[in-house]
RNA sequence: GGCGCCGUAGCCAAGUGGCUAAGGCAGCGGAUUGCAAAUCCGCCAUCGUCGGUUCGACUCCGACCGGCGCCUCCA
């Protein structure tokens, strides 16, 4: 990735959402110019479902920023691979828990390379840090922040004073996991470190003997290995935040006694509309209501598809500009309808970009990408109007991506600026007489919607094509008989004919255009 | 019961104490076209309800109604 390497003091002013301190905050990096990025990945256990991937496409944009606007940046996506979970689901598929994990996480990284999901550094995987993850309860022991029962390493979340900080909540007020081994915890608030392994379960040996990591200490000790103790970015998912994130800062805290990250992001859920019954969350007086229609979020009891289902209903391109209309701190409505939508304006932006090859321009997709100083110089070259219309657009664009990464107003002035761009083209007769300063502003003026898209992951690689296939060449020929055929039809006034044709071809799934400069054809 | 979020046009979705309340989808009218398609232009919301604060609120406060999340596994 050619990441463009600016000075820090021309680093621009970003606002940040942080969890921790309910409000916007200028984003200052522990090192200067240099950013360390967390998010909570999977837990390998069942195929991802499209919530698994609001997180790395929303941080994926957020690190495109980032780099863009001149920080070098580190970013950290987790693989959780032993987990109770996974033991269930191995033992009940009849393999083990490191083949399943292998499989699911293979499933994930499919997943994200569909999305352009590309900039992620490291993955690690718990399993490779076992080490470090009882190296990191030891220590939490040792200062007293934790104690070993029956084989197992409890947090003792009343030795920590600020427990419950992020999440406003004190420790009265948190029921803690109950079930069998909440007699061996000092308080029901504690929470494991360390489990005990039961026979035949996959186990690493310990200084409490045979045992597994529990959910949350893995985080904390690979975020600190390779972020170090104190980094700047930590992300997840709205329901992470307790007890997950919680947690988090209870273990790195207590041991390290630093802020275990400076600012605390975490986006909204995916929302299934119709979707029937409450998941999770404890039964309210008053009780189950039969007519429970409403908005649920989607996750594992809902049912999700898995997301290689979805991709093969729907192009990547249009779930991500789904996700990016929408704020990330905001539930997003997720169905076939948004979908559908999200795909029909994408197209908008397409046939902008056939548009400009047709007129002898570039493949967008080949134009530099999240390149702040290609857009700042094409704009210099533009003639004073136009040049103020794009600039305005740009400035828009770069302002709601400092106020806490709005991409929904980031993507409402790119379709301002595809109309921008289009009036530009037929004002100036480009499909005509095209005048070759003219032709050059257009360059200029794609420079710039490029320089933009790419910032958010947009638009990264062209619509993969169906075709390459030899019917599909064959199609192409047809096409281009059938579409001289009509054309000598309609020159002579025969439109009659034209019309049937094109009537024809529309009843097989094929749209006619035309164009001063020709007739072109797509698929439906 | 505790903690928190939301209620903006037919649907989705930004945003703001006073200036035209973004953008998308759908719809309607127009330009363009042989007719279409695409493109462009125009139209389409007073911001859940009721009170309060204020010179002025959709934006702040309160109550109410409705919806959602977390408090147990969850991206």
């Amino acid at each position: 990735m050619a990441e463009t390497q600016q000075a820090s003091q021309t680093l621009p002013t970003i606002e940040i959402y942080n969890t921790l301190s309910h409000k916007k905050e200028s984003f200052q990096t522990v090192s200067p110019g240099k950013v360390g990025m967390y998010l909570c990945g999977p837990t390998v256990y069942k195929p991802s479902h499209i919530g698994h991937m609001v997180g790395p496409v929303i941080f994926d944009t957020v690190k495109r920023y980032l780099v863009y606007s001149g920080w070098h940046v580190t970013w950290v996506v987790n693989i959780t691979d032993v987990d109770d979970k996974l033991i269930a689901e191995s033992a009940a598929r009849g393999m083990s828990m490191a083949d399943l994990a292998r499989e699911m996480t293979t499933d994930y990284l499919d997943n994200l390379a569909a999305l352009g999901v590309d900039g992620i550094d490291e993955m690690p995987k718990a399993t490779d840090h076992i080490d470090g993850i009882i190296a990191f309860i030891q220590g939490l022991v040792d200062k007293g922040f934790a104690y070993a029962a029956d084989g197992d390493v409890y947090f003792d979340v009343t030795k920590d004073d600020d427990y419950g900080k992020l999440t406003n909540r004190t420790v009265e007020q948190t029921q803690g996991e109950g079930g069998s081994t909440a007699d061996r915890k000092r308080s029901p608030a504690d929470f494991a470190l360390w489990k005990q392994a039961k026979p035949g379960e996959p186990s690493w040996e310990s200084p409490w003997g045979p045992g597994r990591p529990g959910w949350h200490i893995e985080c904390s000790a690979m975020s600190g290995a390779l972020l170090g103790k104190h980094f700047d970015i930590h992300g997840g998912g709205l329901d992470l935040v307790f007890p997950h994130h919680e947690n988090e800062i209870a273990q790195s805290e207590s041991l390290h006694g630093c802020p275990m990250a400076t600012y605390w992001m975490h986006n909204g859920l995916m929302q299934a509309a119709g979707a029937a019954g409450k998941v999770g969350g404890r039964p309210r007086d008053g009780g189950a209501d039969p007519a429970d229609q409403a908005a649920t979020k989607i996750s594992k009891s809902t049912g999700a598809e898995p997301f290689k289902e979805l991709l093969s209903r729907h192009r990547p391109e249009a779930i991500k500009l789904l996700l990016l209309s929408t704020h990330y701190r905001s539930p997003i409505h997720f169905g076939e309808e948004p979908l559908g939508e999200s795909a029909r304006a994408l197209e908008a932006f397409e046939r902008l970009f056939a548009r400009y090859e047709r007129l002898g321009g570039p493949s967008f997709y080949g134009l530099p990408t999240r390149d702040r100083q290609a857009g700042t110089a094409a704009l210099a070259d533009l003639a004073a109007d136009v040049s103020e219309e794009v600039s305005a657009l740009r400035t828009r664009f770069l302002e709601a991506m400092d106020d806490d990464f709005n991409t929904a107003i980031a993507v409402a002035s790119l379709f301002d600026f595809v109309r921008l761009t289009n009036k530009f083209i037929d004002s100036h007769g480009l499909e005509k007489a095209p005048q070759p300063a003219d032709r050059q502003a257009l360059d200029a003026i794609m420079l710039v919607l490029r320089e933009l898209t790419g910032t958010l992951g947009l638009f990264l690689a062209p619509p993969v094509a169906t075709g390459g296939s030899a019917d599909e060449a064959l199609v192409g020929s047809l096409m281009d008989l059938v579409i001289e055929l009509r054309a000598r039809a309609r020159k002579a006034k025969d439109f009659a004919t034209a019309d049937l044709i094109r009537d024809s071809l529309g009843e097989a799934g094929i749209q006619l255009e035309d164009r001063p400069d020709g007739t072109g054809w797509s698929k439906k």
